[in-house]
RNA sequence: UGCUGCGGUCGUUCUAUCGCUCUGAAUUAGUGUAAACUAACUUCAGAGAGGAAAGUCCGGGCAGCACAGAGCACCAUACCUUGUGAAAACGAGGGCUCCGAUCUAAUCGGGGAUAGACAGUGCCACAGAAAAUAAACAGCCCACCUUGGCUUAGGCUUCGGUGGGUAAUGGUGAAAAGGUGAGGUAAGAGCUCACCGCUCUUAGGGUAACCGAAGAGGCAUGGUAAACCUUAUGGGCUGAAAGGUCAAAUAAACCGGAGCUAAAGUUGCUCGCUUUUCCGGAGGGUAGACUGCGCAGAUAAAUGAUAGAAUUCCGUCUUUGACGGAAACAGAACCCGGCUUACAGACUAUUUUUAAAA
């Protein structure tokens, strides 16, 4: 399987990601707010991602800009053990970051954050399993 | 040579690995007689943010709606000539006016939403008597009354009051009702005169804005139109959340069929008809999808991440270098033309000025 991102694999319908806000769970780890949650009608994709960066707290379009790119880049690389695990239960988990914090951090530090963050997922679901 | 102002051009580059969006081709799979269509975390090739993409301030294309004609309202433009342009707008030259410099003669530089303030209405803070049908606070002058003084008894002078004249003087203000000088007067005043200014008229120059000249008028018309307004010219309204196509589900109505040995209604009964029931259809159209859409082209929105090198700048040091840090403003969303605002640095034309060297 391949490091890839496109755009099947995102979340793009507008019921989906408001139904992910009003009733998904959530996992925290500073600055990344991560929502997720199962999508009952399954498809082919087992994992669905969407990233969120609030315009209230970066006003400038480039700064929200840089932000999404570096965590979509994060996860791009590091999704797939949650990827694997999600096809072979078959089931289809939507992904949502959301970034909280006033400041905008280096690649390292998100990327670290978002590790952390799937790697919690992992847990949950191969747990839920047994 | 440097510095400053203003204008123009550019506004990080290269390599490797892993990725994203679109287009084209191939391959594989599916549907199909075929043509072809669809899908792919399969392969290859090509393209992929800006000078402001920003603000959304103008003009236009495009789209929908409206549309006999006229008026009102509203909005925009506003010295003249001329060039480019579809228009907004921008450029060139000139006029007028304000400011500054040289320094008293015009020149140079900069600014001007630069039509109209004798069509009307409004406003003009503070200060000041008064801010606009002119006005009397102080002052000046005259007349009368009055307190005191001097007196050669004619008057002179003085404190105060009443009435009148006066815009010369003072103070206030951004601005005080033509300016300066002379005559004149009780004191003053365009009251009169000279020059300047202003208004009107005449002829002249200039394509024109306007200019200088002559004559007449004693001067009326404070400022403000980025206050309302007036004049002239132009302008239908709404924006891609426009507009178009396809179209689940659901309710009522519509059409066709079934059913009618079920129920209700229609006349007391029979038939028939209608409704309730079931199946199918059409229509408009909601959710939604596609399109609108472009040689970048998305729709929770691609144009990136990491590593190394180069370039520029900053800091430190042991200074022909080393180390560390930074890379301005900022991210397309229907498309063009302008305006405005933000901006590290590089190159460049030109102006002013200073210093150094010769």
């Amino acid at each position: 399987m391949r490091y890839s991102l496109n755009k099947n694999e995102r979340l793009k319908k507008r019921d989906d990601i408001q139904h992910l806000f009003a009733h998904g769970k959530s996992e925290f780890a500073h600055p990344i707010k991560l929502y997720y949650q199962l999508k009952e009608n399954n498809s082919d994709t087992p994992l669905l991602f969407g990233v969120s960066v609030p315009k209230k707290k970066f006003k400038k379009a480039v700064d929200r800009n840089l932000i999404k790119r570096r965590i979509r880049e994060a996860y791009r690389l590091n999704q797939i053990p949650l990827k694997n695990l999600m096809a072979e239960k078959g089931h289809c988990l939507m992904i949502m970051p959301v970034y909280i914090a006033d400041e905008i951090q280096d690649y390292k530090q998100i990327e670290g954050k978002i590790i952390l963050l799937l790697q919690r997922l992992l847990r949950i679901y191969e747990q839920d399993n047994q």
